[in-house]
DNA sequence: ACTTGACTCTCCTGTTAGGGGAGGCTGTAT
DNA sequence: ATACAGCCTCCCCTAACAGGAGAGTCAAGT
């Protein structure tokens, strides 16, 4: 019998190591003196004490420890799905811890070769559910969204349908050719009947890559290639268009300065990294 | 000036969340009414959690995420530093990880390819310093092994020295040739003059992988084996003489059954993980 | 004016796997 | 007899919130 102490050096484990896995009935010693309540452990309880070290070692958790545990005996089956569960949860964090790491990198990159210019902050977020009225067109320039967008405003007006928050910009393209684009508000509720203007709804649950741009709309441009080379280096790649939520506008403030405009781009996961032979195929 | 529920649901994060950034200092309502304690924030502080979050991303904690903050002005030298170490600290992060589903999967191996074997619970740890006094020799046959600890134990006795725990052996070389070992009992501190006996010190701070053997020592070659399977397949590599602690031997029981013997060998890490992403990082 | 329901507030507890320390008992060696 | 190491229990602490209790606030509808 060995005291706590002595165990605990041969197990290279603390004290309160075990103490707390006595209290938590995950291992108990054989024995505790009734008049001094030291604990007394067993040479044998070694082998329990590093199969609990063994599995906290793959990622288990105490209770999922004990578990396994209570049901061991010789029910291999069971246990080897429950490893084939937890190898796919730390597939899991791996690639997440992945991604992480990926993330820091390109805000180094970002950081360091764009030294002088405005520094993004990107988030990722899941959007909800959203229902935008409004006109979708197609325009030739960037200074005819200005006056398209107030056309909208006004049939909302004269619709009396009443935005629940700022406008709503949806690209669903840009080229050579100009812009395709929808304009809207956002509604509680869909009307019943529409005139000149449609709706577009927008889906909960989507994956964006989200970034700020303060300011007049100059400079939207780059920061919507900022958002775009983020995407790429991050690891994602695009899966749906580009919106922009005016925040603050010139409906909200006549100082340009304070504008302020939120670029969502729908994303989705390039999940490649398991195919561990064929990496970075760029 | 926002409500607290509208400022949530435009960044995405939850009312609790905001309420313990407030708390914390991290991140404070632009206005607090003072009759209802009404937190409202301005649309600017959404470029505020943003950073926040982008950051806590990043694997930052809260409290360096105030530390980046409160040092942002314009010093961007000191905060690509600070993204260089946490990069590092990271791909530490992730290299983790990976060993951690490398021993997962090792382990599943182990359980299905050997399911009728016994099942071994491998457990890395430091070693602590030891002092060995004993013998070392070269014997043909493991059958000579029994008759030349006896020896060493006799010449210990002889020469009045206790041993403070089990009895150890150092294997330097196992071949077609025999034994290469030491065998030894460790002691207190190395006694003055030694006769016949040698001294066989074990540094502190060695990391072993580390396996229990149940039972007689006929299939003690098997429990080996299977140890040097794992440390291969967990992607660790030998780093020195394997040894084996004889925690309960003929010395203390006289059935086999309960004989437990603790092999340990040490091992370091096979580290060509950080070559991969060497050249992104650098 | 009253009520309803949605929203918000503070305060308390719980989560993981133990660490740190206070204050007191035990066991052994000198 | 006394020192000193080792052990005990009990309580508080961690990070980043989540859940819930109980109470106050706000705008709309009756």
């Amino acid at each position: 019998m060995l005291k706590i102490g002595e165990f605990a050096r041969l197990a290279q484990v603390s004290i309160k190591t075990l103490r707390h896995y006595d209290k938590i009935d995950l291992l108990v010693p054989a024995h505790v003196d009734e008049s001094s309540g030291y604990r007394l452990y067993k040479i044998d309880q070694l082998t329990d004490i590093m199969q609990i070290l063994a599995l906290k070692d793959c990622g288990f958790t105490l209770e999922e420890i004990a578990d396994i545990r209570a049901t061991n005996t010789h029910d291999t089956d069971t246990i080897v799905t429950l490893l084939s569960e937890q190898i796919v949860n730390q597939q899991e964090v791996v690639d997440a811890e992945q991604a992480r790491l990926q993330r820091l990198v390109a805000r180094r990159q970002q950081m360091t070769t764009m030294s002088n210019a405005p520094q993004y902050d990107f988030v990722i977020k899941q959007t909800e559910a959203l229902t935008l009225v409004g006109q979708r067109t197609h325009l030739p320039e960037q200074s005819d969204i200005d006056k398209f967008v107030r056309d909208v405003l006004a049939q909302l007006t004269h619709q009396l349908i009443v935005p629940i928050g700022p406008m709503v910009h949806v690209y669903f393209a840009v080229d050579e050719n100009g812009y395709d684009l929808f304009v809207g508000a956002p509604v509680m509720a869909l009307p019943s009947e529409l005139d000149v203007l449609t709706c577009q709804r927008l889906q909960a649950g989507q994956t964006v890559a989200s970034v700020l741009h303060h300011g007049d709309y100059a400079t939207i441009q780059q920061t919507g290639a900022a958002l775009a080379d983020w995407i790429v280096q991050s690891g994602y790649q695009y899966a749906g268009h580009v919106r922009e939520i005016y925040h603050r506008s010139p409906a909200h403030t006549s100082n340009p300065e304070a504008y302020l405009t939120e670029l969502q781009c729908p994303i989705s996961q390039i999940s490649n990294k398991h195919d561990k032979h064929h990496k970075e195929t760029k």
